[in-house]
RNA sequence: GGCUGGUUGGAGAAACGGUUAACUCACAAGCCUUUCACGCUUGCAUUCACGGGUUCGAAUCCCGUACCAGUCACCA
């Protein structure tokens, strides 16, 4: 099985491009087969330079390595459309002395009053029959254009009647019947470049692809292609067309955008600091929507153990679900190991955000410990769905950021007094407790709690408040804020642990400080 | 407008004519809990775009209507 990524250089790479290649990369994969790149730079005035390889660099980053492309070369190359023109050039020379094809040289001018002329008439639009003036010129006539240098386009002479069913098959959609083409599209442009029917044609058939995956937008024109394919006598490829993925705007469904939306671009999610892993497998969510039920049975395998199946697909295009990919990439960030994490938090943040590398760097020990808190084991902590997320929830760890909370406003419960603070402070700052193991040291904790003057049991509070200035969780709230400047933390025991009652002490008193102020 | 697909809850969707329309995400309530994050329980479509037909029986088959998407270039 021989599959294809055939990107136009014309910017980055999209979303839809992603799922696309990632589709046909895994289908070639599943069979040992061979998945291949080839630039389809054949639109010059949209080219944008250097694109071409970044593409390839970004599916790079999600894993996705053709055998054979534009960079690495292969057997079946040049893997550059514009560097294929001499095959090109061979196809249609024998095209037209097979009388396949044939110079037009009607101007967009023709075109055009031609196409008026047949909107008045009411019939069909286009180059086609009678209407295919060029078919029936002279070749004297031919030969002197020619030679005097006029421009012209190459057509394909088709020999299809719109009154002829054919039928079609999709490897996802199944079979239907489509009418027969009966235009005479170009193949070749005034430039000498192929137009993509005929580049489809030459590039698929020489280069081998066996399963062509491309958007549904191309379903239209397939009547073209099987035609081009059997007027050469080559053996035709079969065709996926895969479902485009949407996204609602003001009440309609539509494409994802390359111009209109951030978010059509794969870069837009790198950036924001998704986990690729978490991203590849919400785009396996909706290629086959058996793959949640495969992933449920198989919480930690490899997604790509998993078997892609055309049939399964839908045919619908999926609305982009950006809560859903949360979801995904919290559930693959949360079953990560501490190693990985670090290693790949560290990697987006020297990128995206320097800061962040920096307090990670300062001592990758130090950071590994308070990613490690609460993973592993059946039911991990899942506090983020994306490496931006990890540093806002865990930067008061850094002296550094723990005085940028100090010196804002402390959120301590107003109807407390400074005095009884201060006295839980010491109080914990004498008895910290932290060669405990977590479940004694909450014991110790409680007991302080009481001595304070605060219930050690939440139900006992509820049942009295009177007696007490707060339960245990108010009582633990004081030392969080004072030690982290916030109201929540992850797990408060290993927070403290890992601070080291240095630091501890160290917070304590600049708390306090504050408080007698 | 012609042609080709499609239409199940807020989103992704399952259901190969047969009892109360799976599952995941979101949302809501509750439980658990020192905070947070998890986790757990429950709720969330009396109904499958609409109308008609076939059938003992239809989301599933047939017909019509509406709506959505794609396409009709010397762009891919």
């Amino acid at each position: 099985m021989v599959t294809r990524f055939a990107p136009s250089p014309t910017g980055f790479l999209h979303m839809g491009s992603l799922f696309a290649s990632l589709c046909s990369w895994r289908y070639a994969k599943q069979s040992k087969g061979v998945f291949f790149c080839r630039l389809e730079d054949t639109d010059t005035k949209r080219e944008i330079t250097g694109s071409g390889n970044q593409v390839l660099q970004e599916l790079a980053i999600y894993g996705i390595i053709p055998d054979e492309d534009f960079v690495l070369g292969g057997a079946y190359g040049p893997y550059v459309q514009s560097e294929r023109k001499p095959i090109y050039d061979v196809v249609i020379k024998a095209m037209l002395l097979d009388d396949l094809a044939y110079p037009c040289f009607c101007t967009h001018e023709d075109l055009s009053a031609m196409r008026a002329k047949q909107e008045s008439l009411k019939v069909n639009p286009g180059y086609y029959g009678e209407y295919a003036t060029c078919r029936f010129l002279p070749k004297e006539t031919v030969l002197a254009k020619l030679k005097n240098g006029d421009p012209f386009v190459i057509r394909f002479k088709s020999n299809g009647n719109q009154t002829h069913k054919i039928m079609i098959t999709d490897l996802i959609r199944g079979s239907f019947e489509m009418t027969e083409n009966d235009q005479d599209i170009v193949i070749m442009k005034s430039d000498g470049l192929p137009t993509y029917h005929f580049a489809h044609l030459v590039d698929d058939h020489f280069m081998r692809t066996t399963i062509i995956t491309r958007g549904e937008e191309w379903m239209a024109s397939l009547p073209i292609h099987l035609q081009l394919f059997d007027a050469m006598g080559w053996d035709r490829p079969q065709y996926a067309h895969l479902p485009v993925i949407m996204k609602i705007d003001e009440g309609t469904r539509r494409k994802l955008s390359k111009r209109k939306d951030p978010e059509a671009a794969v870069s837009y999610f790198l950036e924001a600091g998704y986990p690729i892993e978490g991203f590849l497998e919400y785009l396996m969510t909706i290629a086959n929507t058996n793959f949640e039920a495969w992933r449920i049975e198989n919480p930690q395998a490899n997604i790509f153990d998993f078997q892609l199946s055309f049939a399964k697909m839908t045919l619908d295009g999926a609305l982009f679900d950006l809560e859903k990919v949360k979801s995904i990439s919290k559930d693959r960030l949360a079953f990560m190991s501490a190693d990985e994490i670090t290693n790949k938090a560290l990697a987006w943040a020297n990128i995206y955000e320097p800061q962040f590398a920096l307090a990670i760097a300062s001592d990758v020990d130090y950071f590994k410990a308070i990613i490690s808190i609460e993973r592993g084991g059946e039911k991990p902590r899942k506090d983020y769905a994306k490496y931006s997320d990890i540093f806002p929830i865990i930067d008061f760890m850094y002296d550094q950021y723990y005085d940028q909370y100090m010196s804002g406003e402390l959120p301590f419960n107003e109807s407390l007094s400074k005095d009884i603070l201060i006295k839980v402070l010491n109080t914990y700052k004498a008895n910290p407790s932290l060669d405990l193991q977590e479940s004694e040291w909450f014991e110790k904790l409680k007991v302080l709690a009481s001595i304070c003057g605060f219930s050690p049991s939440v139900k006992e509070y509820k049942k009295n408040k009177e007696a007490f200035y707060g339960h245990i969780g108010d009582f633990a709230e004081i030392i969080r804020i004072a030690v982290s400047g916030r109201k929540n933390t992850p797990n408060f025991y290993y927070i403290l642990k890992i601070l080291g009652t240095e630091r501890i002490n160290k917070r304590i008193n600049k708390t306090i400080a504050l408080l007698e102020e």
